[in-house]
DNA sequence: ACCACAACCTGGCCGC
DNA sequence: TGCGGCCAGGTTGTGG
């Protein structure tokens, strides 16, 4: 799934070949997907407007056009983004071709048509309520610290939560409890202060070598050149449920918190004060 | 404030 | 091999 790393790679893929051309129109395969505004004014209005900078906010890509609009995206669970040259064939799931001016075709792929978009004035009626960049040279260990102080809840969970954290999904926040060597049921302001620094440490480190592999090709998630990633050839927890964990041998578990199937290692990550018995599926 | 659950979807996997 | 049913999970919305 695209999380902050997968975005990220997508948007230094698409920066030198994207921005400063133009967008020519836009076919849509499955007009559900367009959130604002209407899937037929989208097309008019996202027509004429040059690309002027491309950023990621938590995982929602954000495309500045030279009319005033932002393009927002959201890849959800199976998004992927492909640069093809115009008039490529259009796979069966394909939910959307957003054409641009100099022979190439943005192609919105999604087997499971979650993702999502919007052409909007205000960005921040998309994304005003994300919480922090965790990459941002702000995001210090002591912000992190306040952070987990505000909120009685697994850390787990605050890790995941959007508007407190912006970009961290399931793969990456059981990655980064992991090299912190920290329970995903650990209450959140329960941690220490040397543990809030090793977990601190571990998220950037996470979603940084993340980035440096282009991304995790779990799922269909692919660059728009259509390579693959391989940041999931270092999962140390995530999807391994029974094998063997590299620092201590022992056998990874999956629990669930909060609904989502959670990774770790028992012995490294030992138990400490948990909000309730953890829950096999 | 916190948590659970349904909804949005489809393909892959499981068990029979 | 075929078929039904479950499961994955980001986000939003509802309700306890």
């Amino acid at each position: 799934m695209p999380e902050l790393p997968e975005v990220e790679t997508i948007k230094n893929c698409l920066i030198p070949e994207v921005v400063g051309h133009r967008f020519t129109g836009a076919t849509l395969l499955w007009a559900r997907m367009i959130r604002f505004p209407s899937p037929d004014e989208f097309g008019q209005r996202i027509a004429g407007q040059t690309v002027k900078s491309i950023d990621r906010r938590g995982k929602y890509l954000l495309f500045r056009l030279s009319g005033r609009d932002t393009l927002v995206l959201h890849l959800k669970m199976t998004g992927s983004l492909l640069l093809l040259p115009s008039s490529s064939a259009i796979d069966v799931h394909t939910r959307a071709v957003l054409h641009l001016d100099g022979g190439f075709d943005i192609h919105f792929r999604d087997q499971r048509k979650f993702g999502v978009m919007w052409l909007v004035e205000d960005e921040a009626t998309v994304v005003g309520k994300l919480g922090r960049e965790p990459l941002d040279n702000d995001f210090t260990a002591d912000l992190l610290g306040e952070l987990l102080q505000r909120h009685s809840v697994p850390i787990k969970a605050l890790l995941v939560d959007q508007g407190v954290i912006a970009g961290i999904g399931n793969m990456y926040a059981d990655e980064a409890l992991f090299a912190a060597g920290i329970h995903p049921l650990r209450m959140a302001r329960n941690l220490s202060n040397e543990e809030v620094g090793r977990l601190h440490h571990s998220v950037r480190q996470v979603l940084t070598a993340a980035i440096g592999y282009g991304g995790a090709s779990v799922s269909t998630y692919q660059q728009p050149s259509g390579e693959t990633g391989n940041a999931q050839f270092y999962f140390k927890v995530a999807h391994r449920r029974g094998q063997k964990c590299y620092r201590c041998g022992g056998s990874i578990e999956r629990i669930v918190v909060r609904q989502r199937g959670t990774y770790f290692c028992p012995r490294c990550q030992p138990a400490g004060k948990r909000t309730s018995p953890p829950v096999r599926r």
